[in-house]
DNA sequence: CGTGCCGTTGAACTTGGTCAAACGGTGTGG
DNA sequence: CCACACCGTTTGACCAAGTTCAACGGCACG
């Protein structure tokens, strides 16, 4: 159950036999399961427990006055919620299930005295809050100066690999739970606008997404467009296929795809 | 010096004299003086050790290939600079000063040793962690769903709870070292439109900046506006002055402003 | 006194949003 | 088994916010 969080661990702080038994043990017999689209809680709402997510898709998300949405937070099994709200006394944004979702609860107390006694846990959860950051920084970028296409471009990069990185993809096929609604909320686009992106992607070769399962067909392409570079995600030696893959040069063979017909840049 | 520091923890973690020393201590003789639009440090370069900001602002900033950039954090005295860069081995972004900055770097070993023996430090580093986060998700909700009007107000309404919060501020006044490229840069936006922009919120009476001074005239109509919340900045009952008068219901001697005439809202 | 940066303004242009309607699969009830 | 409703996706036409390009003014600085 724990094994996208300890695959996704590996690339950096990786746990010892002992380690592992203490992490699960804190969630031992506590899983619980929740319907695709339903709150985990909203703004207002009192701190919960950490949680770890088993199973699903999940995200936190900022709901506007006159009914839009802004997702500002995707997590994917083996990620963690709640690391950064143990200070603050009420929620200041709301979470919600994408998928059907099951999750484990963390009393703080129970992860607090079993960071004490093994330090690398305390590591290895720091390690995960900084990436999370990390990928924060760059959904600003994405929202900030990138075109609709790089932005979901962009966001199709990062989900691949870190589906890779929690052992969840194959090769360059990954589980997308996500409608193309959520994706415009997560890039701050309408859904119109998403569905355009995605065929005007889907026509030009990139990838296929169908049935909740997409399919990166030209992820040196895909990358180069979204200006992606994977570094930021601290993949380690785990991804290094996809990674020496995407950064691959263009197939001499034949001639470079010229991208300039199709409004990508900018 | 480090005042804006200590002001800002008295919020949620307020430390003992003890701490304050050792905190104090780490930092020692070792300040250092940079002119405005300096480099820190650059996307590529190695880790640098953690910063505390004494004077003046700082940034960290994404530099795309054709020369625009995106900011994604701003600095403010009494910031912490690269708590989250401790694993990684690469920058994967750029930092730069906005002002005369003036700061003190901090060794990871002698932070490690001070939080061991203080465990309240741990506490208030990771409390100004999370709050870093929860600015990061508002700018990910500002930039994914407001209008330019809104973007500018909120990021006026942020920098002044923050400047505030600190001790750095006087009423409603404070120093803005940002040009509008920079505060274009940390939106999202072309300097030509943050100037229309900027110009809009003044003719509205909302604010007034000149020579890096900027006094919030209307502070509820501007927290209106830009549908800003200071919940999530923590201010405990530093600012309670400025909450309570940005939530004041409109003085009910004069009609109401209508902002329906003015390009304020989505 | 020139030079350069920053702020300001105008005009043409582009991207993406809004509105509205049709399409297609799926689950439900008759 | 079919009719129907529902939800997400798709498409078209129009609209608006913000970008780009270009030029100009003021102020600081060498």
């Amino acid at each position: 159950m724990l094994n996208p969080l300890f695959t996704k661990l590996d690339c950096k702080i990786p746990l010892g036999a002992e380690e592992r038994t203490a992490l699960a043990g804190l969630i031992q017999s506590k899983a619980r399961r929740l319907p695709a689209r339903q709150d985990l809680y909203v703004e207002g709402d009192a701190i919960s427990p950490m949680r770890i997510i088993l199973d699903g898709w999940a995200c936190r998300y900022d709901q506007l006055a006159d009914g839009r949405r802004q997702i500002v937070e995707l997590f994917l099994p083996g990620d963690i919620m709640g690391q950064d709200c143990q200070f603050a006394d009420r929620q200041d944004h709301s979470a919600c299930s994408i998928s059907t979702l099951s999750y484990a609860l963390i009393s703080r107390n129970e992860l607090d005295a079993v960071v004490q006694q093994f330090p690398a846990i305390r590591q290895a959860l720091l390690w995960d809050s900084s990436v999370a950051a990390a990928i924060h920084r760059q959904w600003i970028r994405s929202l900030g100066r990138l075109s609709a296409t790089q932005r979901i471009a962009h966001l199709f990069c990062e989900l691949l690999y870190r589906s890779a990185r929690a052992g969840l993809a194959r090769g360059t096929t990954f589980d997308m739970p996500m409608g193309q609604r959520d994706l415009g909320d997560a890039r701050g686009l309408s859904t119109v606008q998403v569905n355009r992106t995605v065929q005007l992607l889907r026509s030009a070769g990139l990838l296929e997404w169908r049935r909740r399962v997409v399919e990166i067909a030209d992820l040196p392409r895909l990358t180069r467009i979204a200006m992606f570079r994977p570094h930021y995600l601290e993949l380690g030696s785990t991804c290094e296929l996809l990674v020496s893959q995407s950064s691959t040069q263009p197939d001499s063979t034949r001639p470079p795809p010229d991208d300039r017909d199709l409004p990508l840049f900018r």
